[in-house]
DNA sequence: TAAAGCAAAACGAACGTTCTTTTTAATTTT
DNA sequence: AAAATTAAAAAGAACGTTCGTTTTGCTTTA
């Protein structure tokens, strides 16, 4: 069989675990669940990953590699600090928007209970990445002088708190349009000088 | 048999099932796990609740209740909206100090994933109470007139944050100390004056 | 024709739950 | 007051089911 279909069905259990453990949990998945899900037998699924685990790792690492990627490329593109932020924010909505169920697995899920060496998602790479951002402008003088747990609390607090009203259905629009409303409320907490 | 003795049995199973689901994740505790954690047997657990998965309705609708019961007195004994706000977030603060299993098992765990008809935590009473109040200080014109959506956010997210930062074990002290700075910071993001 | 890809059946362990029996404590009877 | 009765409480083995995983064997492709 050529390598590209092999590729396939890999991709195939990929989608179909990242949703089915988003909206269902991990536990609540089983593999003959996959099995039906995909059309593919368990012993297809076991002949591309060693073990149910295994899958939810490589979910993980994956999941987070994407968050980490595209919140590094947004805060590069940005010119200045208000921007940057703001950028940090359209990013982690735009991506709730288009791929809710992989943002769903990354923010949504305790971890823990089947991974259990997974960092706490706080401080996994892409959350330290920003949480280093914060630190800078703390420094720097563009935020105000405050614990950086508040700090951090303070900005990513609500940003993920929206998202998940979005997750719990609770929101029904796209996440985007709350980009600048929320960006201002923010900015009023932890801006120096809100020109 | 003493029905205080009966009582004490049944808050027995309660405490390590609310310890041991938040610590652990309703999953990976079975029946087996609850009898050697509380020292009773199987049929002792099922002589007072008719399945496990009633023992965790239990525990949510109490722990709802307590949080409740918790929320509505802080806000009723201030004596005005800048002492009320700040009661909401030291009461949070406080249980999760002084309950943590507690306030992990309500904040920290995916109900819907084992309590099918469980509303998602931001709908439960306690957070429709705070969206309320939060609804009122709009209206009166104390807080900015933005989305409540995002007004809930900017206000219940950094603290939810905090709370989840404790859980993950990122902040070992006790969250009470973070009750003042945190309050800074949202202020200054909803109230209108700042005096 | 060897190897890769997959299907299907089967395995043992663990699950939630039920069942029967025993223990315990309170109540009633003598 | 002692003995008998009753019902609640608890124990623990057993049940059927589902779980993740393994095994075996058949296709299909390189």
């Amino acid at each position: 069989m050529s390598k590209e279909a092999s590729e396939l069905t890999k991709k195939k259990i990929f989608d179909y675990c990242m949703e089915s453990f988003a909206e269902n949990g991990y536990s609540n998945v089983g593999i003959r669940n996959i099995s039906k899900g995909t059309g593919l037998s368990s012993g297809a699924i076991y002949y591309h990953f060693s073990s149910k685990n295994k899958i939810a790792q490589f979910l993980y690492d994956t999941a987070i590699e994407i968050l980490l990627n595209k919140i590094v490329s947004a805060v590069e593109k940005s010119s200045n600090d208000r921007e940057a932020l703001k950028a940090i924010i359209f990013t982690l909505f735009k991506l709730t928007d288009e791929d809710p169920h992989l943002m769903k697995y990354v923010l949504y899920t305790k971890h823990k209970d089947f991974l259990p060496e997974a960092l706490p998602i706080c401080s996994a790479k892409p959350f330290e990445y920003i949480k280093k951002f914060i630190k800078a402008k703390i420094k720097e003088g563009v935020f105000r002088n405050v614990d950086i747990l508040i700090a951090s609390s303070l900005i990513m607090g609500p940003v993920i708190r929206i998202i998940q009203l979005k997750m719990e259905g609770v929101i029904k629009e796209d996440l985007i349009i709350y980009t600048n409303p929320l960006f201002e409320g923010i900015s009023k907490s932890i801006f120096k000088n809100n020109h």
